[in-house]
DNA sequence: ACTAGAAATGCTCAGATTGAGCAATAGTCC
DNA sequence: GGACTATTGCTCAATCTGAGCATTTCTAGT
């Protein structure tokens, strides 16, 4: 993402080096940060999304994305946190650098010549704040671009009536190249990745069937990129919202990576007011991960792992019997070597 | 890392961007890529070095490196697998991305001009291969670079010798400023790091420990960048070997990370031959891990997660009564959402 | 050939953890 | 006041874990 125009429509500043060399040379590498910063709001867990703009990319959502310019920032995550609060006066809390992205397939848009940008993804944690507050960007539930990952009300729908059904002709397909490169066939990847046939559904393979689906041409991604693989449908289906460039495949990594993260840290709090009943706490973590937890087990785990602590107060109007208030004792991380909410799905 | 200067003595080549654009302008980026490549060889861990020359650095040992040339490879760990090949001679098996690297603190060795370079770390596992099969480089045991890290046998000397000591004086300095960054004190940070006063070890706080050290100016990294810490000890002790820039930070991280992901995926498989006994592969996590095991219930938490099978034959002269061998089975790869060698330390 | 030593392997057992359900309590809404 | 709902406390069986004892079968030394 990030070519050096739109870098100054959105930011108002580019740094000096894309205007010092020309861009016919192929000077140099840029490198664009992206953000996924991600809240819960109202058991809905929701990234904050650049809408898109008719001009920009064919109107697509996008993250919210900056140039990293080395002469104003000493660190990545310094020149992040700067930006972002510029665009839209958010106050970054929690963040970690999720992975760098570099292949070339990610420029597909600008027809592979321009310069070379590197994006580093990073992940972000707050709470939600209202919308109003926002400058820039809104607030959009992450299951708009990923429905096949919703488990809240179980399966969801997309998947079995057309997830499934496109993914087996795929892996039926007679495949060009035995590929050499993987020595699993479709098959088992589609039903590793899925959970078909009885395989479990594991939540934080996130990216794994995102890119399944993009090999597919599944995605509208695919067919912007020009795979080969998305001509093949005559009536390609709409799976979830595209967005920017690679900038879904960037939430696809922050997702699993944040569904993986709470359970060994506690940086589920992050999402958290700073008081909250113990089934807020649960809801959120379901916001997150999906499936339903066992109300009563989740309440003996998190206090029996020392987590949280009682204000002394109770929220009323819970709808039934009031409930107590917790905040979370900053202390466990000093305490134990991984401390986090070692959630494990119920069966019912 | 990666000046100009020192990718073209390195690799032979340097891409052409770098020629293209003069250097004093500090025109766009240079990515360069740092493997540490990670094999086991007599139960010794051991990394990838490219040894220190005289005229390079002053003589430090580093990590392989080369730049990523957009216009040459298509991805990133296409461009590393093939100057790594070049460089090496060998083929990378796994490889993954750790963490892209950026601050300028690690120029420091460079004056903090010339152009800035962004370093992307990778990780890879392979098999050990006798070192005169190597083009350039040599096997070196990690524990040169990290000497507090290894528990084989038992707490290592050098901690509760230097580190403590050393640490106990710098967490009780009076600090000019009072960490607004860091609500935690020192007194803390050093005991959760390193597990002084009943804290208990975490081996995969790897980084964390490098990170404080350096930050505590107790390594020779600290000096060389010329941090102020470095500069309050009289008689700074030797903490084990310094490394190019940044180097010994990436490979702290590399560290980190496969202690950490040998126990969710069965990548310790990457490090081992295709045969192996038990023993043998307790062995090789032990050597990555540090602590040792419970030997009967190592083998029942292996045997029983359907990580390997037996190939039939036995290995004889193991000392004692002989040893069947196993294989791995790929095929839980395909089964499981998340194998690995869950092991915990032993009490003994 | 016999024996000591070393390692591999098999088995047991108590304590901790986990998954799941029953039951009592204490508010809100009609 | 009564229905409803959510919180909270408690129980219990199944499983997992940490740790040790015992047996087998090789190698090395006398």
């Amino acid at each position: 993402m990030t070519s050096p125009a739109q870098l100054k429509r959105l930011t108002g500043h580019v740094g000096r080096q894309a205007e010092g060399a020309p861009r016919s040379e192929a000077a140099g590498v840029e490198i664009g940060l992206n953000a996924a910063i991600v809240a819960v709001a109202d058991n809905e867990p929701v990234v904050l999304i650049i809408r898109g703009q008719p001009d920009v990319a064919g109107a697509t959502d996008g993250l919210p994305f900056g140039p990293f310019s080395p002469l104003q920032h000493r660190t990545f995550e310094g020149g992040l946190r700067a930006w972002v609060r510029q665009q839209t006066g958010l106050d970054l809390g929690y963040a970690e650098q999720l992975y760098t992205f570099g292949d070339r397939g990610r420029h597909a848009e600008l027809g592979d010549v321009g310069p070379h940008v590197v994006s580093i993804g990073y992940l972000a944690l707050t709470q939600a704040r209202p919308p109003h507050e926002l400058q820039h960007g809104a607030w959009r539930s992450w299951y708009h671009y990923f429905p096949w990952e919703d488990w809240r009300k179980g399966c969801p729908d997309i998947l079995e009536s057309t997830i499934e059904p496109c993914l087996r002709e795929w892996a039926a397909r007679p495949c060009q190249r035995p590929t050499l490169a993987s020595p699993v066939s479709r098959q088992e990847r589609v039903r590793i990745c899925f959970g078909f046939d009885g395989a479990a559904w594991d939540e934080e393979k996130v990216l794994d069937r995102y890119e399944l689906l993009y090999e597919a041409g599944l995605v509208d991604e695919a067919s912007r990129d020009d795979r080969e693989a998305a001509r093949t449908w005559s009536e390609r289906p709409r799976l979830g919202i595209p967005m920017h460039f690679d900038h879904r495949r960037i939430l696809a990594t922050a997702i699993g990576r944040v569904r993986a993260k709470i359970k060994y840290r506690p940086v589920i709090f992050e999402l958290m007011p700073e008081e909250f009943t113990l089934f807020e706490l649960q809801r959120t973590v379901e916001a997150i991960l999906g499936p339903h937890l066992h109300k009563q087990n989740f309440r003996r785990l998190v206090e029996g792992a020392g987590l949280v602590e009682p204000t002394g107060d109770v929220k009323m109007r819970t709808g039934g019997r009031p409930a107590k208030l917790y905040r979370f004792r900053r202390e466990v991380l000093l305490e134990r070597p991984a401390p986090g909410v070692r959630v494990k799905p119920a069966k019912s």
